[in-house]
DNA sequence: AGGTATTGAATGAATGGTCATTCATTTTTG
DNA sequence: CAAAAATGAATGACCATTCATTCAATACCT
């Protein structure tokens, strides 16, 4: 039975990690991972069910820290406001450190399988949840216009942070991301129209 | 030589969308390609260089019609804020009139190979370009505020219409997307902020 | 202490299933 | 009756997964 823990249960992970972002996801064979981690074929299947299960495990490991840093940090910022431009910060902040954690979870692991993706989608509904809460708390005190719909406004949040993640990797990182905060948040509270 | 164009091309082009909506990328193979087309599996290098030829093919003929529609629609609409009306209204109208090419263009061609996923992005490109026209006649004529960056600004509009269709997508299509057409301006336009 | 049994972690070569692609043959067309 | 188009069975490459075996550590005995 999967062990789901201990030191070489983390090592697959960060092997897997930087063999995926090194080699794209379908160049990244069990062997090589393996290899990455200095550990043997078999030894991945004593911590992981298969495969599918060192991908979604990865993700929940990273993602899930990630998520709980974000709720943390957001519980301390007063204004709503305040707390959207620190979402888009950590959120830029966290994927510019780590590039390669940034080309896995943003461009290889969405060549999965369905079964993996399902399962990615489920951890995402905790962060959709998270900007949900900061865009109901704006409305609520009044900083935020009350006609708007959550639901639109949480798909405008964080389809653009995702679209711009992305044409980031896809320019090889080589620009700031978190210089992209305050004019990103700018339009989400201004519009376009003069 | 793959002849690229005829009654079988368009047969085995539609005959892969309908293939890869039900059976989802990974169940699509070539033969199953060919039977829904009716033809055998070899006809289909006839036309094609490979299954990764019919990908990007199928991408091109759809997408490239898409494209030129808006371009040309967009032309005869004056106002920028009309034209930005127009360009959401025609991607959800397009996408909602044909759930299938949704699917496989919003969700299934993202698994593809890296190879096919650039030939995507170099289609791709020429939207953004149209997005960016648009941007940019606003600034011109006084209606959008000059200090925004148009690419900024293509990627909030391009984002958020992208996740919004992925969204209606994973709820299985069950609302209308072009009911979110105005919604959605206004936020653009107008931003959160009261 | 010295020796021996027991456990379970780790290994990596072998297996088996899956498919894209090919090409010798057949069918259709002009 | 050529020439072109279409066929579909056979091929071979690829890789996740398995499992018989090795190895190391610990427990148990005299």
């Amino acid at each position: 039975m999967a062990k789901r823990t201990g030191e070489k249960y983390d090592a697959i992970i960060n092997a897997a990690v930087r063999v995926i972002a090194q080699y794209g996801y379908h160049q990244a064979q069990v062997s090589k991972i393996a290899r990455e981690a200095n550990v043997a074929d078999g030894t991945i299947y004593l911590y992981f069910e298969n495969k599918d299960d060192v991908l979604v495990s990865l993700f929940n490991e990273k993602m899930g820290a990630f998520i709980s840093d974000v709720e943390k940090a957001l519980s301390n910022v007063p204004s709503p406001v305040n707390q959207l431009r620190e979402l888009i910060r950590l959120h830029f902040e966290y994927l510019q450190a780590d590039a390669q954690l940034a080309i896995v979870t943003q461009i290889e692991l969405r060549q999965s399988k369905p079964a993996v993706r399902k399962e990615i989608g489920l951890i995402l509904k905790r962060y959709l949840g998270v900007i949900d809460r900061v865009i109901q708390d704006g409305i609520k005190d009044g900083l935020f216009r009350e006609d708007i719909d959550v639901r639109t406004a949480r798909r405008m949040i964080f389809g653009t942070m995702d679209e711009t993640v992305t044409s980031w990797i896809m320019k090889d990182c080589k620009y700031s991301l978190t210089d992209q905060v305050e004019p990103m948040l700018d339009l989400f509270l201004n519009g376009l129209s003069k």
